[in-house]
Parts: C-alpha cells; sequence; structure tokens
DNA sequence: GTGGTCTAGACCACT
DNA sequence: GTGGTCTAGACCACA
C-alpha cells in the first residue's frame, strides 16, 4: 500500500505535500493507473489534517486528469500520462536537500558529515 | 565581503533567504566565527526591503544562537556554534539523515541520488 | 483558562512577557502538551497590543520547538519538548547551575537564598 | 581582587550590570571604602566592552557619591554609606531565579531538577 | 477564521 | 550610529 508522509516543518502546505507525492507515486511506479486511493476521509484521519485540505488535493489532480472519481465509489489513478520531467524531479531533489542542509546546519552538522553519513547507510543496506 | 541577493520572484520569504545565505555563508566559510555582519540598516536599504525584515532574520538566527547581537555595537556570527559533544552530535546526524532518506524515498528519489545532489552544491560552492 | 497579563510599566517588552508567561504556563503544568493557545488575533485584543507582538512572541517560542504553529488551523504547545536523552539533561542541567550560581556570587547572593527564593516560586505556583 | 563578569545574554545593558556589581559588591564587603578600582581602560578591555561603556558606570557612581575620581589618580570607593535596601536585594535574587528557571525552562528543565541540583552542591561545598 | 509577510514610520536604549 | 520595540494597516495563503 501506498504510503503518504507529511512533513510538518518544510513549510510546504499539506495539500501540495498531497498532491505531490500522488504524482510522484505514479510516474515512479508506486501508484498504478486505475489503483484506488483512500477515500478523503480516510486519508484525513490518517495524516491528521482536514477533510478541505484532502479535498482540495484529489480535486487539482481531478482537474489535471490525473485522478478520476467516480461518485459513491471512489477515487482512482487515472489514464492519463503522468508527466514528471527530468526537471521537476531535479528541483524536487534539490529542494529536498536545500531543506536538509538547512536544518543539519542550525545543529553545526556540515553537508560532508551528511554525505558521509549517506554512504554509510549506503554501503550496509545495497 | 559577503554578497547578499534576494530572489523577488522565488516566493520564499525575504526573512527567509536572508537566514538561508547567512547559514550557506557559515557552512561554506565565507561566514566566519565573530565577524561582523552589516548592520541591519545597511543591509536593509541594501536589498531594498523593509527594517523590520532584516531585522527578523537576524532575530531568528540570533534565537538559534547562530549570531549574536549586542545593542549599540552591530551583529556577530556566533562564537559557540559547536558546544555538543561528538556523540550528541553523531546522533542528530544519524536522525536527520534518516529522516531526509524517508521523506526523499516518498518522491521517489534514492539515497545515492542525494548523495549526488549534495556533492554538486559542496564542490560548487567551496 | 489560562489568563495573560502585561505589565505596561515594569519596562518588559510586551513581546518578552508573553513568552515568559507561556514558558512559566507550560513548567507549571497550567498550559499542557498539544493543548492550543489563543490564536494571535484575539490575544493581541486582548492584551490591547499591536497583532505583530503577538506574532513576535509565538514566533520566538516555535523557533525553540516550544509552541508548533499551523497555519489556518492554529497554535499549540509543543509536543517534543523533552527528547533529549536524560544523560544530556543532567549535563545542561549542572552547567546552568554552575553559571547561575556563579552570576549570583557576584551579587552576593549564596546558592541557600536562591534555593529559597525558588522553592518560594515553586509553592506559591503549583 | 575583585571580579567582575558580564552576562551578554540577560539582556541587562553592560553599563547597568557594572553599576550594579560595584554596589552589591561594597554592600557585600567585597570592596570597601577607599579602595581602587580598576582604570576605566583596563576595566573596558577585561570586560571587552567599549570605553564609553565604562565612563558612563563610574560617572553614575560618582553622581551617586559611591565612587570618588581624583584626576590623574584613578577612581576608589567613596565614604558614603551604600544602601543596598533589603528589598533591593530580594528583587535582585528575584529577577536573577526568574532568568534562570526561564533559560532552564527552554531545555525542559523544571525549577524542581533546579533545586535538586543546587541542594546536590551545596550539600558537598559546605 | 487561522497564521504569515511586509511596509512605513515613530520612538527608545545602548555604545 | 547601533539594535530593539511597537503600531497601524495592507495583502497573502492555508484549512
Amino acid at each position: 500500500m501506498f504510503e503518504f508522509r507529511l512533513d510538518t516543518r518544510s513549510g510546504v502546505p499539506f495539500y501540495r505535500q498531497i498532491i505531490d507525492q500522488i504524482r510522484f507515486g505514479i510516474a515512479t511506479g508506486q501508484l498504478r493507473m486505475g489503483e484506488q486511493l483512500p477515500t478523503v476521509r480516510s486519508l484525513a484521519v490518517q495524516l491528521k489534517v482536514n477533510l478541505n485540505t484532502v479535498i482540495k488535493a484529489y480535486k487539482e489532480l481531478e482537474i489535471q486528469k490525473i485522478l478520476e472519481t467516480q461518485q459513491g465509489t471512489g477515487t482512482f489513478i487515472g489514464s492519463e500520462t503522468v508527466n514528471v520531467s527530468a526537471k521537476e524531479r531535479r528541483n524536487k531533489t534539490k529542494s529536498i536537500c536545500e531543506e536538509f542542509v538547512n536544518v543539519a546546519a542550525v545543529y553545526g552538522i556540515t553537508p560532508k558529515q551528511l554525505i558521509e553519513e549517506l554512504q554509510k547507510n549506503e554501503g550496509g543496506n545495497l
């Protein structure tokens, strides 16, 4: 099952995070055409956000034809191709790294130390 | 001398950009311990923003103990950036990295890609 | 409900008084984890100060991770007040006390007198 | 020799701290009538503050006749009785304790824990 | 309705 | 001249 994750500290609006995660989820194959998404209610409860926040996210994706809502049945991944351009991927990677470096800086941790720590883990897991 | 620049289009708050640039300057060694920053007034004029916007940025960094201010004297890069024990810092580094990898995973970004992005920044700015 | 009061004569900045009262409220258990604080607007009206003054106070506590705010929702007492290890806290307690005793010594105040003063406050407010 | 100590974090102006320390020093017998104080220059260097700050402090004490300046010789403790009332002592103790509790609160340390730590040390030292 | 950002400008305190 | 505080008010974004 696809897992949503809200970062309350990043300052990125909740509805934007939900939208991004669904789009990237489709682009990376974690979510597939026709698959059913959680209902707005269940997702709102799960993420502990207001119902309207989830509705807003689903609505925007519906407008982009990425999602299809069937009255009374649920919300599904649409058949449209989802375009997550290489550029968008790069931007997302970049913005995540920037925030990461900033958070670390508060504790006097340098980017170099972050890289070392990440490499340590990578070696262990791959 | 350290140079500030504001991107008026990015949507990132001005005071946040100032904060990020100072932190970045410290992380990359362009700003050093004890060094004096521009006065709030001169920076406000230089960046063409309101005095309070600069004060807000400096204040946040002061609360985080990254800057030290003395009324009537000026604002300086703090001296006790690293007063935490090595062990503490190792733990913090580890937890920050874990969190970071998890957030990235939601967007289908692998640790390897994160390392590459971080190395890119490091190479470019040091 | 928690009650705020400003002393307009003390010379202590309004925003500082608000900060102190919230911290005190938490320390004495009058404000609890997760509890919602008055909205910035309502508190500004109640204390007859400008909106920005209240925002400034809340913001500082947010930076210190004592409060958590969510745009559009409200401001809450933070939940991760105590995420430091027992050992870390013991060290911190020790160093704070040492510093404190030294400062007091300059004014000829003995540790015993400090203890008495602290106990007075504790007894009165809990 | 009498030791001065500036607390840069308390927000209390430097000149005020110098004044207070001299007054309390006299009241507690650490400074005696006729004793010579450091020259403004040496004290300014020692405390790393502006010369004018020390001058301002000495000047105010001279006006209160607590100090006497002999041109070309130095500054001495005067013969006036220094009145540090019981009330003033209480206020000073109180304000130091308040700041102490506030600083501790940031680290999630309760007044009770401070008292315990102080009592531990007291037992050991007395 | 909630918090967030920014401006313009006044007035204060410290060095 | 340095930073600090506060006000009044506009406009924005999120839930």
